[in-house]
DNA sequence: GGTTTACAAATGTCCGGACATCCGTACAAT
DNA sequence: ATTGTACGGATGTCCGGACATTTGTAAACC
């Protein structure tokens, strides 16, 4: 017996449609755009997002709430309507929808080809002070991975990051020579990081991170301390020191459109 | 005769309704989101803003396509509807609509009561770099101000703003050790900076900002440079020096709601 | 074969109406 | 004075229908 079929039936609730609870003081819009957003997470639509009269019919509302439900998710960036080509289910939607500051999140996450990345530890530790920052007791095992970033063969950031050892225990036999760490952790423990914290500042260079980088002696360095949490449990908390001379954080403001550019590399 | 009355009536758009054209290939909610936009700017509206029915009737379009209009303002923050009382004008929506962006441009802004402000310069010169940042030729005259930021009467920033003479010469008679410089720029010279753009990186110490700073050791230094636009021409080119030990940037990010909080005090 | 034309499907726009829900106020009752 | 009730007015929700505009495709045509 396999764990989808040991889910009882009335439990199951699949790839269909639920029809809108007309009793509910909750909006129908909002019912209908619950279901399609829980539908898009399933994997429904895999032969196209079906057009809004056929919504009409399956959800037995009227196309004005269809439309209404619907762009609720056209804002969150899940969807994308066109006029005549239909409306299609946005890719990327998942790091799309969170916006800039998501990006501004995984700063220095290692992705992308050019960049390399060195693992100089990889195995479980205790910590206290790391263990309280986890909300976890002070002898629990913790999952430690200290990577060196390059770009051009040359130290440019170097990363510590711990995890819970329950959580993270499969990460220990991962590669993180090309992957960066929560695609791993995606993968590999079924976790996704949906929501954490962060803290940029500047702070003056610890020996062994200045030995590590090669760093001449007038270097500052950015320190970013950053939370993760999945379902309101944090999952990692990471410390990182990175070259000031070499990357900067970048924020444009403009009517209509802003954004953050995180930590690019700087141009000289 | 007033300058008002100098415009011919067939310009005059004053204060009152402008019906859609309805052959214009412009949605009527468009229209009407655009011309109620610029009666708010006229500061129309004094005695209440009208309902949506009123509207309709303003118009001569559908509830519908009122309440499409209203959504489009309501969206860029500038109305606020709520259910039974009405729709009202959103005060200090100039800041507002700008996002967490805008708060991160003022980054260090003095502004508030606590905190405490020193003119160390405050007069006009000529440098050829900067210049070039405000897109001005090498020998324009700019105006200079270097001010201390003080918190708990300990000096923990430096700014220097350089600004162009024929837009900032007002400046030179202003004082600022209460408020700050573009509320000075906006009350005494008409100009408000609407977009910009901001560097944040480490920086190793110069010997100048230790001295001004009363500086310990071995404390490191974010370093901020900004450039500020009014329609589109350079207004400000600045230079900042924090105290890394005392100041971090934040950046919370969680499912619906996230923002960034420039520059906090750090708590230690 | 390539081009044009015609048509169906999809979203965008717009209208009219109806009821639900919430707010503030006025008025009556206790 | 306080509480309860009733009412008008406002936005929120929801329905049905209609036409406009765009797109992709298939048929018809040369």
């Amino acid at each position: 017996m396999t764990p989808a079929a040991a889910i009882s039936p009335n439990r199951r609730i699949g790839i269909g449609p639920v029809l809108p609870d007309r009793t509910s003081p909750v909006p129908l819009w909002a019912q209908v755009s619950a279901d399609i957003r829980r539908r898009v997470a399933d994997g429904a639509f895999g032969e196209g997002f079906p057009g809004e009269i056929a919504l009409t019919e399956q959800y037995d509302v009227s196309r004005h709430t269809i439309r209404e439900a619907l762009r609720v998710l056209r804002d969150e960036g899940l969807l994308r309507s066109e006029r005549g080509r239909g409306t299609t289910i946005e890719q990327n939607s998942y790091s799309q929808n969170l916006g800039t500051l998501y990006s501004l999140f995984r700063t220095i996450e290692d992705q992308g080809v050019t960049q390399r990345s060195e693992v100089r530890r990889l195995n479980t530790t205790t910590n206290a002070s790391v263990a309280a920052n986890l909300q976890l007791a002070a002898n629990d095992e913790l999952v430690v991975l200290e990577r060196i970033r390059f770009a051009n063969d040359e130290p440019l950031a170097v990363h510590t990051a711990w995890l819970p050892k329950d959580v993270a225990a499969p990460l220990l036999k991962a590669d993180f020579t090309t992957g960066g760490l929560y695609d791993a952790l995606a993968s590999m423990c079924g976790v996704r990081p949906d929501a954490g914290h962060e803290r940029v500042t500047a702070q003056a260079t610890p020996a062994h991170v200045s030995e590590i980088l090669a760093l001449p002696g007038d270097v500052a360095l950015l320190y970013i301390e950053r939370t993760a949490y999945a379902n309101d449990v944090p999952v990692e908390w990471r410390e990182t020191y990175i070259r000031g001379d070499r990357f900067s954080f970048e924020a444009e403001w403009r009517p209509g459109a802003s954004s953050i550019t995180p930590m690019t590399e700087t141009k000289h």
